[in-house]
DNA sequence: GACCGGACGTGTTACGTATAACCTTCGGCG
DNA sequence: CGCCGAAGGTTATACGTAACACGTCCGGTC
């Protein structure tokens, strides 16, 4: 890594001057660094590979590199590949890259990624690809890893005979195809809001869970119900939901207009689905969080941008992309993998009060 | 949205059956289908390649496909790029992914790319990556192609040596560095905007203006001007916001409590600013849209997240990709580039009505 | 004085593909 | 009949890099 940190602001500048009026058709290979510097081709590739301690004299070392940057030579990823047998670009498969939760992911991973000198492409769902190739017909050929979330696990069968390493995200340890899964702590910050809410007096909860077969939407269902099974008096309901606003609108004005007593607070898979249910509060007459209060999950800038502003669950989504793509560089670099849990964080904001349980006022029809 | 019911299953299960108990560590190349189909590597490759017209006879021509079928021949991308000098990969340039606008923009782009066998890297902006290595050090190397967004024009600077085929979005036609542009019907929205808001009644307009230098903000700045220019009272302010919910939040209060009479509607130049100041009017006491109304631009979806949902222009973002990367691909294939300009539309929703303040109309409490 | 091993390099090869160049067969035509 | 061009292949080569195998010098050692 501080093998090579030749700064490259001023190789930029050199690099034109040393081009006055060439047309850059032909690009400069190791052999013509080696012919301006007075050396062999191996000789190039042994200094700019780093491994030249007792092989090239220093004097030559230095002088291939001011010839390397004199001329603005830049490797060839294409050769270097088909000798090395690596491509230095790994697959980060995600369900969707339109959610924000997964583009932050993405970013710390393509971070990390960067400063190994890795690539990172993504594989962004079949939904987001539509009907166009498997990107795995190619890309399976050319990669040197795979990072994938739990939520897109299906999409891994594709990859089941390719036979790469493979970092898990979020998803059950259990797992025996991954070299190392990377967790966030949710049952933690499922007990923080639960936790959250029982303290606040609310007794009556329901859990609008995404209905997406997924570890981690699979942890919250088991959390939220194990947390509140020593609370005396709680009544816990479910209540499926699909992803997005709307989809968490229908869910919420289920869960209200059904049977039983009314939900005093929706506990919402993540922040979207919350905005869904803060949507169908309002249109039920209902004050939030007076009457109901709603609880998110991500922490998304959406948590911040509806009013009231959502109590939520924030995930550490860089950090998770982070740590993610260090794993996987162990792993590449044939070391044992570690597999942390990333810690989570309860966000208390206006959409959660006590409930005002008062069994008489129920429907103010006016509102604003 | 359905999760994925396109089926890569057979495929993969004629893969699964192909490679019966076989360790994959050896890479099927071209010369392994060779030797199974009984022809020589040549062969293979110009029938795979699809150039085998009068050169490989039909039959072994389909014994090439089958035995390449059987064996799971992928081939080298690596081998492919270094002989041809193209990688079939293209740069795109955004300001940041984590935006939703840019996230759909990616998944356009990377459909078409796909359909072309093309793959797409993101350069998600200095402030995405960080203080790593620059991308362009070893991408310029291997790249056919760049796609920029004008939100990222100053990071092509680090671009400018390498003469590569370069796309741009939404930005200057008169810019000559692109061998083509790609627009969207930014002042036709515009002018839907503002018309209507001027013919519910608005005079007094503020213009929450993105501080960010971009084409496309020149353009809804002038645009905004132009089309308030002939109607008679009208009172355009201009406030600029920095992007990002708290920034819209805070011009908004500027725009609100600044000197003079208080404007009728606010004109945001995104949606995650118009969310900010939908939260700042509420903040005041006053209603929107009675008091307030407030517009977006992009039709995120947060627009319909937030209550009451935003009257915005909806951006083809997805199509803005696809159109793009087409483009691009038509420049590479030597093609003279077409470059359109996509239409744009005008999403009314309950942020915006008449203003309460407008003789005669008066206010309806109900909504929809 | 023969031998050894470390420092300092260079020649050569292979990675897997696409394609130019070449070679053979064969039917048709002047 | 002799020759030509097309069909149907094969052989050979180059792309740019990394690294193995091989030299050569030279100071020390027995």
């Amino acid at each position: 890594m501080s093998s090579n940190e030749a700064a490259p602001s001023p190789g930029a500048h050199t690099a034109g001057a040393a081009r006055p009026g060439g047309p850059a058709a032909a690009r400069v290979t190791s052999r013509d660094v080696a012919r301006a510097a007075g050396v062999s081709q191996a000789a190039v590739s042994l200094v700019l590979g780093g491994k030249w301690r007792g092989r090239v004299s220093p004097g030559k070392a230095e002088a291939v590199r001011a010839a390397a940057r004199e001329l603005g030579y830049r490797p060839n990823l294409a050769a270097r590949s088909l000798r090395m047998g690596r491509t230095r670009t790994v697959l980060l498969v995600v369900p969707a890259l339109t959610t924000e939760f997964f583009a932050r992911v993405y970013t710390g991973a393509a971070r990390v990624a960067a400063e190994h000198g890795f690539g990172v492409v993504l594989y962004p769902s079949p939904e987001g690809i539509g009907p166009a190739r498997d990107p795995f017909d190619s890309a399976a050929a050319t990669l040197d890893g795979v990072i994938a979330s739990s939520m897109a696990a299906e999409a891994l069968t594709a990859l089941r005979d390719a036979d790469l390493p493979l970092v898990m995200l979020d998803s059950d340890p259990a797992d025996d195809r991954a070299g190392a899964t990377v967790n966030l702590d949710i049952a933690h910050g499922v007990r923080q809001l639960t936790g959250h809410l029982t303290a606040l007096g609310h007794r009556r909860i329901t859990h609008l869970a995404a209905d997406v077969r997924s570890w981690t939407f699979e942890v919250r269902a088991r959390a939220v119900a194990e947390s509140l099974q020593g609370v005396p008096g709680a009544l816990l309901r479910r209540q499926p939901a699909a992803l997005g606003v709307d989809a968490g609108l229908h869910a919420a004005h289920a869960a209200l207009t059904g049977p039983g007593p009314r939900p005093t607070a929706l506990l919402c898979d993540d922040d979207i689905i919350a905005a869904g249910a803060c949507k169908a509060v309002r249109r039920l007459g209902l004050r939030i969080p007076e009457d109901v209060s709603v609880t998110g999950f991500d922490d998304l800038a959406l948590a911040v941008a509806v009013e009231p502003e959502l109590t939520t669950v924030r995930l550490p989504a860089e950090e998770f992309g982070e740590a993610g793509m260090r794993a996987l560089m162990t792993v590449l670099d044939g070391r044992p993998a570690n597999a942390p849990t990333l810690p989570v964080e309860l966000v208390t904001r206006g959409s959660t009060a006590p409930p005002q349980d008062a069994p008489g006022h129920a429907t103010r029809p006016g509102g604003q």
